[in-house]
Order: structure tokens, then C-alpha cells, then sequence
DNA sequence: CACAACTTACTGACTAGTTAGTAAATGGGC
DNA sequence: GCCCATTTACTAACTAGTCAGTAAGTTGTG
């Protein structure tokens, strides 16, 4: 389905994002990051939405997939979604994308579902290990979805406060864990 | 030191920010929405820039003396923080405006300069009307400090479902209100 | 007061450059 | 020889910013 080229320019569009942002995004600087032209990626997407829509898409499977840690023990698995949520990688790309199209989810319809159904997926990984943990015995008793919902809201704002104020993600990623321990009589610190 | 005209082009250039993004924001735009011509702005703002400049200065002038309420007791200066931040207004451009200037921040310097000030704005009223709620005896004593963060990460995140999710603010204020409760033993609600 | 010199605030018309997207030509593998 | 993938060359629309001109003040001077 997917070849190579529509793979490459898909990844160009990330680093082209990162690089000048959603505003000054042009099919020219991705063309240039990926080292095709301007007429071979409209070849492969027929309009820039379509190939934003696209690089969406794949962001977010990307980011759904390495959330989900299949860890047995429901303490390895919230401290695996903290890993990946908190994690940025030399060349990571996540964060900053991840925030340009979230600006964008106003005027864009499609975006918006996305980012809802993502935001959906995120909070079901730690409503379910917050469940299971609890009924292992290794967490007190919580209002699940709340829970959840609070660690969402949460990452949230340390995504902002990462991309925007440039702070650092050990700094942000202590506040969740503070509150997990809080909530959960359990801390996340040095596990998985 | 500000004229008539300036402001209304500033008041504008927040308008066009919302109903057309950071990204489809043009001076064309902003000369509608304000009834005067591109040259008009250029001969008050020499450049896009300098404009935009002015806009977040104005934006966030307002966000803080918005934010920072004078009432004498502690238990009120907060709710009335917690008014300010989530009371959404009909015209209401705040939230928005903030977050499409907010995604830009990691290629323009002085807006990232500027949230972070706002930040620390943010953290010191919070961080003061805890502390002194605590001398007063009204509050759990914590870590003020830490308290103040955690909230401020939590209004950021907040900020980004609202504007992203379009998620009712009540819904996301409410988590905030929980959280002070728990750390605080004191609720904000029906307060103020 | 009167009148010239100057400034402020603005418009309409323009420019040079950039944008997304298109059409036709070209190459490489089967 | 054919078709998929890609390039070169292009266009029409839009971009920020400039420029010359102008009407309405403001100021200094006799």
C-alpha cells in the first residue's frame, strides 16, 4: 500500500514541520527534505491537506503503538506510557509536530477527530493499567476515568510546556509522577 | 502612547488570529477586519512581525491583570484565578489566540521569552494565594511550589483541550478544582 | 489673527517574490 | 512498446512590503 517514496516524503513532511513549523510549511522545503520535487510529491498526494492528513495519520499510529507497552504487570505498563509519552529521542520529532497540528485542529475538522480519538486511546492505556493495577492489589482504590483523565490533561500540559516554554521533559514528566504516587500509594520511578 | 487606530488593528489582528489561524493570518486579513488598508498597518507597524509582537504583548498585558485578582482572602484570590483563566467569554479570543502564538513559540525566540514570563506570572499567583492560604489556616500545608506547577502544567493542558479537543472548559476546570481539593482540603467551588 | 512649513494618518496602485498546483516531456524496467 | 515514477517548465493567485500622493491637523512667526 504504502511505498517507498510516499514513506519518505511522509517522513520529510515531519522534519520539514519541525524545522519551519506549520505557518511556513511549503511543499518546496518538503520537497527539498526529501529530495524529490514539488510535482513528484503531488504525483503521490494529490493536494498538501491530503499529504498532511496522511502525515497525520501516521503520526499518530506511530505514537499509538509505541504508548501501548504489552507489559504483563499493570506497573510496568504505566511506567512504559510514561517512558514513550516522556522519551524524546535525539531526533524526535513528536513533540513539536505533534503541537502544530495541534493548533491547527480549530480550522481543521479532521484533525480535531484525530487528536479526539488519540486522546481517547491515551487515557484508555492508563484507565486500564490504573484498573488492573488496582485489582492486583498494587495500587489504592481511584476513580479510574478520572484518573486517567488527569494524567491526560497533564501531558498535556507538559507537551505545551515542553514545545512552547522549552522546558525540560525530566522536569515535566516529576508532576505526573508526583500525582500517580499520590493518587496510587505507588511511584513509577526507576521501573520498566 | 497608543492610538486609537493602533489598537484597533491590534484588537483585529486578534480577531483574524482566531478565525483564520497563525498559518492563514495575512496582513489582507487584518486590514479587513480592521477597516483600513494594508499600508494603514505598515505605517503603524513596520512589519508583520513588529505587529504580532505588539498583539501578544497586548494579549498577554490583559491575561494578567485578567488573572490577577486583588481579593484580600486567599480561598478567593483563587477562585478568582480559576474564574479568569476558564470563564470563556462570547468573544472570547484568548484561547485560541494564545494557542496559535503558543506553536509558534519554538521558532520565534520572543515569544517564548514572553510565555515564559507569563508562566512564572501564572505560578507566583497561585503559589502566593496557596502560601498565604496555608499561614491563614485555611489550606493543608504542601509544597507551594509544587503545587503551583502542577497547576500551571494542568491549565496548560486544559488550554490545549479546549482549543484542540473543543472540550467544554467546565470539564477540564474541573480537574484542576479536584486536585486542589485533594492537595488542599479546601474547594474552589461556587466560590468567588 | 494669518499664513506658510511641516507632520500625522492614511489611501490606491504597485512590485518582487513565493505559493500550491498543472501539463508535458523524460527515463527506466518489464 | 508500454506504463509507472519522476522532472522540467510553467501558471495564476496571493504574499509582505513600498511608494507617491493627499487631506487634515499642528506649529512657529510676524
Amino acid at each position: 500500500m504504502e511505498s517507498e517514496t510516499t514513506e519518505t516524503i511522509i517522513r520529510a513532511t515531519g522534519r520539514s514541520l519541525c524545522e519551519y513549523g506549520y505557518a511556513d510549511l511549503t511543499m518546496q522545503r518538503i520537497a527539498e527534505a526529501s529530495s524529490v520535487t514539488t510535482a513528484a510529491i503531488h504525483y503521490h498526494f494529490d493536494t498538501k491537506e491530503e499529504l498532511l492528513d496522511a502525515f497525520l495519520d501516521d503520526l499518530i499510529d506511530r505514537f499509538e503503538r509505541q504508548v501501548d507497552c504489552e507489559a504483563a504487570d499493570p506497573r510496568d505498563r504505566l511506567a512504559g506510557f510514561l517512558d514513550a509519552v516522556f522519551d524524546s529521542e535525539p531526533d524526535d520529532e513528536f513533540p513539536i509536530a505533534l503541537m502544530e497540528l495541534k493548533a491547527q485542529a480549530p480550522f481543521h475538522n479532521t484533525y480535531r477527530e484525530r487528536f479526539r480519538e488519540l486522546d481517547a486511546a491515551l487515557r484508555g492505556v492508563v484507565q486500564d493499567a490504573v484498573e488492573a493495577g488496582i485489582e492486583a492489589g498494587h495500587f489504592d482504590a481511584v476513580d479510574t476515568a478520572e484518573v486517567a483523565r488527569t494524567v491526560s490533561t497533564m501531558i498535556n500540559g507538559s507537551h505545551v510546556r515542553m514545545v512552547a516554554l522549552g522546558e525540560d521533559p525530566d522536569e515535566t514528566r516529576r508532576v505526573v509522577e508526583d500525582y500517580l504516587e499520590a493518587q496510587l500509594g505507588w511511584s513509577p520511578e526507576g521501573a520498566a
